[in-house]
RNA sequence: GGCGGCGUAGCUCAGGUGGUCAGAGCACACGACUCAUAAUCGUGGUGUCGUGGGUUCGAGUCCCACCGCCGCCA
């Protein structure tokens, strides 16, 4: 049986720029298909971006611009990014296409013609943002629950699909595919979602108001709601319904979507499917939200707002990448923030595999004449050729994040074999073990570097590169032991993973302008702490080490002060704490932050606080 | 109000169908080593597995109630 994977991240609406959300989609879609493709799947990835609707048309109008000019410019955004991202899909569609608009016209006929689209009258509240009527109840404080703004009264002729008449079946179709919509909690929702009734879907929208769309075949004084017209890019872009495309990989789609936009995948989408004589895909999947470094909902206005391509520029796309797949479990609300991207970056990626490869790049110089060494048995490495097998599953369930602990796991068990073995003492007494255990070390990272390819394409590349491996790779190669070949190492290969110096980057020259903007200021978090305890620091003459409470939390300070404060005169003091500094190793104990004195000469007092505030109070 | 979910070491999390399941990584401490990006390797945790009951010879693992957080629906 052919092997066949069709991926697809949500078209994304072109009202926003790309954000962090977007990214992860795309990422997992792109680690998906790599991971297929190297398994020797057929393989089409598709991504694009979802351009009617009269949200577009209003950001057009706003903007200034043309709604074409308009979506061009922002889809080209999205283009660029996953170009940042290294993401390699295989199509990109824009629902303004043609050849969308086409297929949206014709599965529209055929649903008509069916007698399953009906047209009515409908009056309700409409939240122009959400592109939805809302219900009375629905309404929070009289504004849209989630756009917190006032609803309009509207009524309007619009044609309906009967999406009713279908809920039975699909509620049936649900029971007997368990599997359909992952994680399994997501499907449990959608299921009490149809417990009742779902009603018709209004599909049109008056031209007169929303001009931009795509005309209803029969009724060009309508244009066709933006839900429907999206969903269909999935087989619009394999070529619908004549297309070898949409033949092939059409039976095995798996959708990958955000949970904000379960109801139209899980319940517009399969009726759509059922009406039109389209056969249903094979999985939705759906993930969680990335919250920010504090745990809550990325926003503009918290000011938590991690942005990907500011990260990959800093770290690198496939750090970048390997951070997303690897910490947040698929389906989960998950905080993201740079400091954990960094540990990652540094402890895995750095620290354990760079240096493994920097390590035995340098032995192989030293001990092996610049070459590999001729292939021997491997040893307890050779388990890593079951690794792909145990891998293979865990990928096909989205445990991305469990997939890439494995993998790491086996890279740590390579610097664990160098150490047991000592290849810089065994060469005196026997050279030729020497380097059959770095043959081992060897042959270990290149199973390493194909199993971890889908995750960092560019960097595992280079990996084999650095070692004179074959840079194309399939994942069965992964499965056999002894494929190095004893070539010449290149004698130049760069750092896989360079970390900062230490002490960091040189500071950037002071500007001639001493002034500052209120945004500028923003970025230091101050707080009030209480001292809860005060010692001398057990190195230094100079420095107190204090335990500071910011009421929800503890840190640890160390503070230059000990020449003006006793240490027990300190406890209960309420200080001023820089929050959000970078922690830092002072006499080898970590400070956590930093707390405000003035000074002038040989004088200093420190910055407290007037009156009753409590620990962890802001500052401003 | 109805229905789902989540709550495991300081932090992030693994733990199909109940019996080495009380774990990993990070962080921290000490030690080893020098091939390596101050890297690597080893050793170190008495955690009420949210709380209280129950089923069972035996329960993070099943059942009930409760608490806390979250989601969907109303």
């Amino acid at each position: 049986m052919e092997k066949v994977f069709y991926i697809t991240t949500p078209i994304y609406y072109v009202n926003a720029e790309p954000h962090l959300g977007h990214a992860y989609s795309t990422v997992v879609a792109d680690f998906l298909a790599r991971w297929h493709r190297l398994d020797g799947y057929r393989t089409f990835f598709l991504t694009g971006t979802d351009e009617h609707g009269e949200t577009v048309y209003r950001a057009a109008e706003r903007a200034g611009e043309d709604p074409k000019a308009f979506v061009d410019r922002v889809s080209e955004r999205f283009r660029r990014a996953w170009e940042l991202l290294g993401i390699a899909y295989d199509d990109f569609i824009r629902t303004t296409e043609e050849r969308h608009r086409k297929v949206v016209q014709e599965v529209l006929k055929r649903v008509y013609e069916a007698g399953d689209i009906y047209y009515g009258e409908y009056e309700g509240l409409y939240c122009v943002s959400c592109e939805r009527f809302y219900t009375e109840k629905e309404l929070v404080d009289g504004l849209c629950p989630i756009h917190a703004r006032p609803v309009e009264r509207r009524k309007e002729g619009n044609y309906f699909f009967r999406m009713e008449k279908y809920r039975e079946w699909l509620i049936d179709y649900l029971q007997t595919h368990p599997d359909l919509i992952r994680p399994e909690g997501y499907r449990n929702e959608v299921l009490s979602m149809l417990s009742e009734p779902i009603g018709d879907l209004s599909i049109s929208r008056p031209k007169a108001r929303v001009p931009w769309g795509i005309p209803l075949p029969w009724d060009e004084a309508h244009v066709t709601y933006v839900w429907f017209d999206a969903l269909l890019n999935y087989v619009s872009a394999l070529g619908y319904p004549e297309g070898e495309a949409f033949q092939t990989f059409w039976p095995h789609a798996w959708h990958l979507i955000g949970k904000d936009i379960l109801k139209p995948h899980a319940v517009f989408w399969p009726t759509m499917l059922k009406a039109a004589g389209i056969p249903m895909y094979r999985h939705l999947n759906v993930g969680g939200f990335l919250l920010g470094p504090d745990g809550r909902k990325m926003s503009k206005t918290l000011g938590n707002v991690v942005d990907p391509f500011t990260l990959a520029e800093r770290y690198g796309r496939d750090a970048v990448r390997y951070y997303l797949l690897r910490e947040i479990p698929y389906g989960q609300d998950t905080p993201v923030s740079e400091e954990a991207l960094r540990a990652r970056y540094e402890a895995d990626l750095a620290d354990d595999l760079g240096n493994l490869v920097q390590r035995t790049r340098a032995m192989l110089f030293r001990f092996a004449e610049g070459r590999i060494p001729e292939p021997v048995a491997g040893e307890e490495l050779e388990q890593g050729t079951g690794l792909a097998g145990r891998l293979r599953p865990l990928v096909r369930e989205l445990r991305f994040h469990v997939a890439l602990e494995e993998a790491m796991a086996y890279v740590k068990a390579l610097n664990r074999y160098i150490n047991e073995k000592k290849p810089w003492e065994l060469h005196k007494r026997n050279p030729k073990e020497a380097q059959a255990v770095l043959y081992r070390v060897v042959e270990g990272l290149r199973i390493a570097s194909i199993l971890l390819t889908p995750a960092m394409p560019g960097k595992m590349a280079e990996l084999r590169r650095a070692l004179g491996l074959k840079e194309e790779v399939r994942l069965e190669e992964a499965e056999r032991w002894g494929l190095a070949e004893p070539v010449p190492v290149p004698a130049e290969a760069p750092v896989l993973f360079p970390k900062e110096e230490k002490g960091g980057k040189v500071e950037k020259e002071v500007g001639q302008d001493r002034l500052i903007g209120i945004e500028d200021f923003a970025k230091v978090e101050l707080r009030v702490a209480e001292v809860v305890a005060a010692q001398k620091h057990p190195n230094a003459d100079k420095l107190l080490v204090l335990r500071l409470s910011l009421g929800s939390e503890e840190r640890t300070v160390v503070s230059g002060i000990a020449q003006w404060y006793r240490p027990e005169d300190l406890v209960g003091k309420r200080v001023v704490l820089v929050a959000n500094l970078k922690p830092a190793r002072l006499r080898g104990v970590e400070s956590q932050g930093m707390i405000l004195a003035a000074s002038e000469g040989d004088r200093l007092a420190l910055v407290t606080v007037e009156g009753e505030i409590p620990p962890g109070a802001l500052v401003k």
